[in-house]
DNA sequence: CTTTATGCAGTAACCACATTATGGG
DNA sequence: AGCCCATAATGTGGTTACTGCATAA
């Protein structure tokens, strides 16, 4: 069975973009992410060659091949033949960069045998979709020229590769706390340690925080921060959020639930460069990811901490479009992860996880929203009060409820 | 498949009145 | 500026009624 790019039909797919949740060859890619300013956001990466279906997660240097999580499991983690196998990790892109530009991003591009195919390339010339503009986004570029390159440093060579700046970036996850990664060889071993540090406050880092799709991470104004106790849910790997764990988001485990969204608002800006966050891409992205999802979301969120697993870009009324986006659709938040490495699933503790659905639900039963009282004193004074069907009455008059009594005066 | 009934969860409204805020002298 | 007084506004908790949604019949 061939695996044809959703385009065009003919070439290759080897692209995958979450947004469209398509496979594009890389002519496709080019034309139809160049179409406009929002398209050239779309966040793509490579198309997993063994299953055709998910984005690749990381590349198994010794097979040639490009895996997504679900194939990287079974291929490596759950299979005694090679589990030693070095991978890398693929991380994903925007903007519009050419085959060139991939191939140096990615040297094992030229594996595959369309890359630099001259028909393809062809295609790309013939676009139909294009500017005036030689290369795309000239117009951000300008406007956004502070931009830096380095957050390339997962290309092999950086410094040769002369791509437009501001279009083009690449999303690191090697900050993931995915054990099963320890194995996967940070491309180059470059950079690994010290990107995220680029992206400390302070130091603009507009690929991030210029993105939309970022700040859409930290669009509080509906979201549901309620997590009455959060250590339960996120606490058993407390390193999934950063060195300061959960507490290095919300800042005190004391915070009220209303607190927590200003708080979790005002922590945002030095968050979202700080240690913490991360703009992530994938399912294979940071778990330094945001916690913004609305009740149920919790748990799975949680779920997906748990699993080692994340996604970032879920804000409180995220759509499914949202989550697909961030290669996880909206069916899993009803259910399970269809992607979900079923070796994994079965190899989790049924048992634990079940108490932890269950201890979710205790809690989420037993919140209550902390309702902060401004005056004491009303306070005390409504809590004598008597009353007639949870009404106050009148000093003197009948009640059928008497606070300070059991006793009813009728 | 559509309609109706039922259950559940969430929320606004209600009450009296002490407390608080505001403005004028 | 500081004080006093009158008036208006606020907020407090338990209960009910209402609404919207999901599910079953």
């Amino acid at each position: 069975m061939g695996y044809l790019c959703d385009f065009c039909g003919e070439q290759r797919s080897i692209i995958y973009c979450r947004s469209d949740a398509a496979s594009l060859c890389l002519s496709c890619d080019r034309n139809v992410h160049s179409a406009n300013a929002l398209s050239k956001r779309h966040s793509r990466t490579l198309v997993c060659e063994r299953c055709n279906s998910q984005p690749a997660f990381v590349r198994c240097i010794e097979e040639k091949v490009s895996l997504c999580q679900n194939c990287d499991w079974v291929g490596h983690a759950g299979s005694s033949i090679s589990p030693g196998h070095k991978r890398q990790a693929v991380n994903c892109y925007s903007g519009c960069p050419s085959a060139a530009e991939l191939s140096s991003i990615w040297s094992f591009l030229l594996d595959f045998p369309s890359v630099g195919d001259s028909t393809c390339e062809q295609g790309m010339g013939s676009m139909s979709i294009t500017d005036n503009r030689p290369m795309d986004c000239q117009g951000s570029h300008e406007k956004n020229n502070v931009q830096d390159a380095s957050f390339l440093g997962e290309a092999n060579n950086v410094h040769n590769v002369e791509m437009d700046k501001s279009t083009v970036w690449m999303e690191s996850v090697n900050h993931l706390h995915d054990p099963r990664l320890q194995n996967v060889d940070q491309a180059a071993g470059s950079t690994s340690s010290a990107e995220p540090k680029d992206f400390l406050p302070g130091a603009k880092e507009p690929a991030v925080c210029e993105d939309d799709d970022f700040y859409d991470v930290f669009n509080m104004d509906e979201v549901d921060l309620s997590i009455e106790n959060y250590e339960e849910l996120f606490g058993d790997n407390p390193q999934l959020f950063g060195n300061d764990g959960i507490d290095g988001i919300f800042g005190t485990k004391d915070m009220s639930a209303s607190n927590r969204q200003g708080a979790y608002a005002a922590e945002g800006s030095s968050i979202g460069g700080a240690n913490v966050m991360q703009p992530a891409c994938s399912n294979a992205a940071s778990a330094d990811s945001v916690i913004s999802c609305k009740t149920d979301s919790h748990l799975y969120f949680a779920r997906q901490a748990h699993s080692s697993l994340s996604f970032s870009g879920l804000t409180g009324e995220s759509s499914a479009g949202d989550y697909q986006d961030c290669g996880v659709s909206s069916k899993p938040m009803m259910g399970e992860p269809p992607w979900y490495p079923p070796g994994i699933e079965s190899s989790m503790p049924s048992t634990s996880r079940n108490d932890a659905v269950m201890r979710y639900k205790e809690k989420k039963k037993a919140r209550k929203f902390e309702k902060k009282v401004r005056y004491a004193s009303r306070k005390a004074r409504a809590d004598v009060r008597r009353r007639v069907k949870g009404r106050f009455v009148k000093v003197g008059d009948a009640y059928d409820y008497d606070p300070l009594s059991p006793s009813r005066s009728c």
